[in-house]
DNA sequence: AGCTGTGAACCGTTTCACAGCC
DNA sequence: GGCTGTGAAACGGTTCACAGCT
């Protein structure tokens, strides 16, 4: 076992799709069909689901619940894998308001900020505890999953509080290239990265007009 | 010309640390010092680079001003492409409020919701304008980038109606499959998806334990 | 007949190792 | 001597094409 980084990046895709269909009220699925919906090819699809030693029927197709159930083991989606997220500030609030949290496996542990006029207030059922608490806190949730949504100034010193609490994974939405030790995992999300790709593209199809 | 993607999604990487490392004073870096900083390796960043056809010195390293300039160019940096968001609740507001947003070569040229209590609103200093208006919006902006922040039932009609107008990149943090036409580039960032990645590799590292 | 599972071919990306220049 | 630029090798991932099951 152990799959490879990009059938994993695509699971919760497949698993997303499967379940709209399958509150559809659909049961089975070809290859073709599950991968037009989600946008691979049929070869991709069939090859990840190989991985998993998957449940296809030949001349049928994939059993959805099976395959449903399946995938949701192999990401953990059943252990309420308790989250930290630190920093309330907008961004903050719309990751604790994110409404695909628990169906996808996740509850919110704690929210942690700084700012005294946040701490104590309570965000979307959730009491936001002071930042200086942030070693408790970690300790007290058992959390080993941390999602960063600091100003990119405080996310290093964060990151390393953290880790050192036992921490092994992170989601930054941080712009900063983060130090951790080896073992520990982060995912960096970054508005301005995306969007210079985008901006780098489109510059290619103003240019391609010109030559 | 024409980078590969995965050299494209790290520039603004590059460009981002040699900002930092210019305002710091320096003036001249090497591949391997540069790619420390960075987390890339050497090779990776000097291949990255040559594709640039890109000034370094041998025996020296690279000239740290004309690097970022170079890059710069390439990414489009001094365009500053009208970018609008669409979806003004807690993630738009925190989109809006991005600070490397100017510095990285775009500008907010509008925000859009349906909401009536946020229409008129101004928020960053840009006043909201009507989702209705979509349309006419886009025309006036003359913005070909457009950021989703909507709820996810909603994405793929806005994604229908920008299109039609002439939006040719598509940034989403909505966690639903788009639908587009050919040569529309769309980026998703899926705060779900990202999350059971982390999970994914979580329960491995458990399962190591048993095993 | 239809559709999965998979070895083999293909392709893009990364890493290596060194020639070439300062 | 030091560091870049780059062909060549190695790697990983995707696509192809078909054997095999239902």
């Amino acid at each position: 076992m152990g799959l490879s980084p990009t059938t994993v990046s695509r699971l919760p895709v497949y698993l997303r799709e499967l379940e709209l269909l399958s509150q559809a009220g659909v049961e089975t699925i070809s290859s073709t069909g599950l991968a037009e919906v989600v946008g691979v090819t049929p070869s991709q699809l069939r090859k990840d689901l190989s991985h998993l030693g998957s449940y296809g029927t030949r001349g049928v197709g994939y059993h959805i619940a099976g395959l449903q159930a399946q995938i949701g083991r192999e990401l953990g989606t059943a252990r309420g894998w308790p989250v930290v997220i630190i920093g309330v500030g907008n961004l903050g609030r719309a990751l604790a308001g994110y409404a695909g949290f628990s169906s996808r496996g996740f509850r919110i542990a704690a929210l942690v900020d700084p700012d005294p006029a946040v701490i104590g207030t309570v965000v979307h059922g959730v009491e936001v505890s002071d930042l200086a608490e942030l070693e408790a806190v970690i300790t007290r949730t058992k959390a080993t999953i941390a999602v960063l949504a600091t100003p990119p100034a405080a996310a290093q010193s964060v990151v390393d509080r953290v880790v050192h609490q036992g921490v092994t994974s992170i989601l930054t939405f941080a712009a900063t290239v983060l130090a951790v030790p080896d073992g520990v995992i982060v995912r960096k999300v970054d508005l301005g990265q995306e969007l210079q790709i985008l901006a780098y593209y489109e510059q290619r199809k103003s240019e391609e007009v010109v030559r």
